[in-house]
DNA sequence: CGGCTTCTTGATCAAGGTCAACCTTTGTGG
DNA sequence: CCACAAAGGTTGACCTTGATCAAGAAGCCG
């Protein structure tokens, strides 16, 4: 496709994107740096990757995607015209989320500043940025509801894992034990299972000696055997969470 | 629990959060109008509320979740000491998710500004909003892969309803048809099922003359009937995606 | 016209839901 | 301090949903 200059960009004429001032709109064209045209089955992003490019998917679809321990791919979004891509990655550091195109796609290089640059510069844009996230993050969480993959137990370790780590992280968890207000009933909307079903695969991470609920407490016996059951590790963010 | 200023908080002095500088500490202070302490077991917002109050649990655990159509509950996150409440509903306009309270909690009370008063006055700020929000996301997302509710035929029916809608604001769908790439491997990737699943999950929408998907295209056959089928319907929201 | 990949359909099997009974813990009033 | 009720947890029996395996049909290139 022909270089597309951002006041000509056919998106932005649309009524779903914020409408940019002009100094905005001179600030995003100094961004863009080139342009790209990729065929369909491509991959843009390998999952795992650290390092990598700012893209907004211009025309074409494509979908976002991670892989389990098991080597199997779930798909966790698809990407439609003015989708960014790589943002994940820039930001956070890493991204264990692959990108591929699914139809030959066009897309937007934007490149030379940094994301500092852009929040010191355009205060309401990273509003729009933060609105434009947390509608991604419904959807995500309305997705939520959709989606199975791995079996009761391992969903099971894999969850109490995470709450673990996190509650570690805030000094709420001492040496594998922490408190632990949650019933079988939550756990069961948690993660889609039936509370009897809970039952069962606590059991099961019991007869493994991988951890147990008593007392309303949370005992993990066995860290490196949860994380090798569930397929769970820390994530390694260099990030600094906001605290309002 | 006695008014603890912002300047004395014991979650702020932990490496997890971004340390402000003396101004953004006086604006977050000046953003605190109260704190609340709540019995265990207590609503903090119920699903489908459009006003409320913006907090910051400060200490306790609160989990945040969404209702089926069918009345069934799926809780979406764990909300721990420094998380946010409310945040979508103020930013998204109203939000289908309620937030309930597992242990006793104290809630500061975050009051006065807008969003866009903070916006305005730090750019860095919101930098780390953005983050936050990129990380919570990338949790969902993990989480995705591990959930479910609905079955298969109510699951697709749910995807291609959402994503034809997704096309429409986009202006790529017209009346009941849009083109469609996606094979029946990606849906099944996307949906936690199988591809043979798929295909008969495909056969009940057509059966039910619901939808069909052929020759690269999908037809929308009965909107009324997918919705009431999937339990899926258009969310309004007042947003304006960015576009870089 | 083969040789691909994708889609469809059928048969079989396992994971997990549902229902029901029973056990354990916690709480409450006498 | 006990008795009883109510809520939560455990276990078993049975059945539904969807995975897996396999074979055939349809497209879609070269």
């Amino acid at each position: 496709m022909n270089f597309v200059p951002c006041d000509e960009c056919a998106l932005r004429r649309m009524a779903r994107f914020k409408q940019f001032t002009l100094p905005e709109l001179a600030f995003v064209r100094n961004l863009k740096s080139g342009q790209i045209d990729l065929p369909a089955r491509h991959t843009i992003i390998r999952p795992g990757q650290f390092e990598g490019g700012l893209y907004t998917l211009y025309s074409g679809w494509a979908f976002r995607y991670r892989l389990t321990e098991t080597g199997q791919r779930q798909i966790v979004d698809i990407l439609l015209p003015g989708s960014t891509i790589g943002l994940q990655q820039l930001v956070l550091g890493a991204s264990d989320s692959g990108v591929e195109s699914l139809t030959p796609v066009t897309l937007c290089v934007l490149s030379g500043r940094t994301l500092d640059d852009l929040y010191a510069e355009f205060g309401a844009l990273t509003g729009a940025m933060v609105l434009a996230l947390l509608e991604d993050e419904r959807r995500a969480d309305a997705r939520l509801a959709l989606i199975s993959r791995m079996t009761a137990p391992e969903r099971l370790a894999y969850f109490l894992l995470e709450l673990f780590d996190r509650l570690q992280a805030l000094g709420m968890a001492s040496d594998g034990w922490c408190y632990f207000p949650l019933q079988r009933r939550h756990l069961a909307d948690l993660l889609g299972l039936s509370d009897t079903h809970i039952s069962r695969s606590m059991r099961e991470l019991r007869r493994r000696e991988l951890a147990s609920i008593s007392l309303n407490g949370l005992r993990i016996v066995d860290r490196t055997g949860m994380s090798a059951f569930s397929g769970y590790s820390l994530p390694q963010t260099r990030s600094a969470r906001l605290l309002l």
